[in-house]
DNA sequence: TAGATTGTTAATCGATTAACAATC
DNA sequence: TAGATTGTTAATCGATTAACAATC
């Protein structure tokens, strides 16, 4: 997933982490300088100031940071500004729980369709979308309604799903199956592996007496 | 959260992906190259083979290595093959998703324990656990039974409960509010914010003509 | 044995940190 | 003006890749 000039993808990757930062900060200071950014999130002032000159200069020296300015401006670069459609292909569990979770209306993520294989489920109503048969999922990417796709299905479905969306012209994908989607095109996907990060936990706890 | 020999974070997190990749494996192959394990993850078969002779010599020159046994071998690294015992805090629709997401139970994570504030969720039963009043939650983490939790409370709840957790010498946290807990201690935390993923997405997409 | 492939060291590449001139 | 703090370049650090001797 690499591409845009010449940012580099760990850069963009601590964007929304500073987003959330300035977000909870609006209301209390005006400004901040580099060191208190980098205080709060325990990291260095020259990352923070680095990262930001990335995008252009957002500081004026001597003052530091306009909070609100710098706040908006991220989210700008972030395109938080602007609504984006998605679907949600899987309605079990943790499709239910994407379909309800509000930090993703925050991000400007609004759910415009819903799609499962089960008959029972099919029909029903999910955050004022109904679920459509997965079958009508090809015709429906083809439309260009919806620019993300969230995928939420078992393993075994994905392979199949992710052709789908790629051929159908999807721009993004947002996997939550347990298998890596690795996508042709430069199409931007996030792999997000809940299970490996229980793993990893498990790794450092090792040590731990009551375990 | 850097300790343990002088083995890289950045290996430890890229274990679960392997596992997950040899536990697909298993029934498939008896033995893989660095080289096609590298093809199948797109990376490079050096790679593979610096980040598993951290932990030994799992290879055979001249032959790869042995599917199966690698698996256990990395499963064992990770404390995948041991139960671990956790609890949810905060059972709205993200905590009931996580407490029935069954890749949980195949890292070995059985849940023992759910905390709400909300009265119309206390006494109700998620995974065949009765949801407890989180007051209760401090006397609980300190019967020690427990060692991970997992923090899936809005915003605000985060400070005060990561305090009792911590002070209940809990050993692990995973954490999906939107806010980063950043522990004493070296304590293991993994932060997971969803709404970042879908912003970083978000970033890549700008260019996409149907958005 | 000859071919294959590991484990490991050295070379390269990229990311982070330190330093400081520019300037508000 | 003097003090503060940025934006940026140079120095350091760490991670990835390439190369190859060891050896199955």
């Amino acid at each position: 997933m690499k591409r845009k000039k010449g940012i580099p993808e760990i850069v963009v990757e601590r964007l929304p982490k500073y987003y959330r930062y300035f977000k909870g900060l609006i209301d209390k200071k005006e400004k901040v300088s580099s060191r208190e950014v980098a205080e709060a999130m325990s990291t260095s002032a020259s990352q923070i100031r680095l990262d930001l000159s990335h995008f252009g200069g957002f500081g004026l020296q001597g003052y530091g940071y306009n909070v609100k300015d710098l706040h908006d401006k991220i989210g700008s670069i972030l395109g938080a500004d602007r609504h984006q459609s998605y679907i949600i292909i899987g309605v079990g569990n943790m499709g239910v729980a994407l379909a309800r979770y509000p930090m993703f209306d925050e991000a400007g993520f609004v759910l415009d369709g819903a799609f499962d294989v089960d008959p029972k489920v099919i029909g029903t109503e999910i955050g004022g979308i109904k679920v459509s048969d997965v079958k009508e999922l090809s015709g429906y990417v083809k439309t260009g309604k919806s620019c993300v796709a969230v995928i939420a299905t078992p393993a075994e479905a994905v392979p199949e799903i992710s052709d789908i969306l790629q051929e159908g012209g999807i721009c993004g994908i947002i996997n939550f199956a347990p298998v890596d989607i690795y996508a042709k095109n430069d199409l931007p996907v996030q792999n997000i592996h809940l299970a490996d990060k229980f793993l990893t936990l498990s790794y450092w706890i090792n040590s731990c007496k009551s375990c």
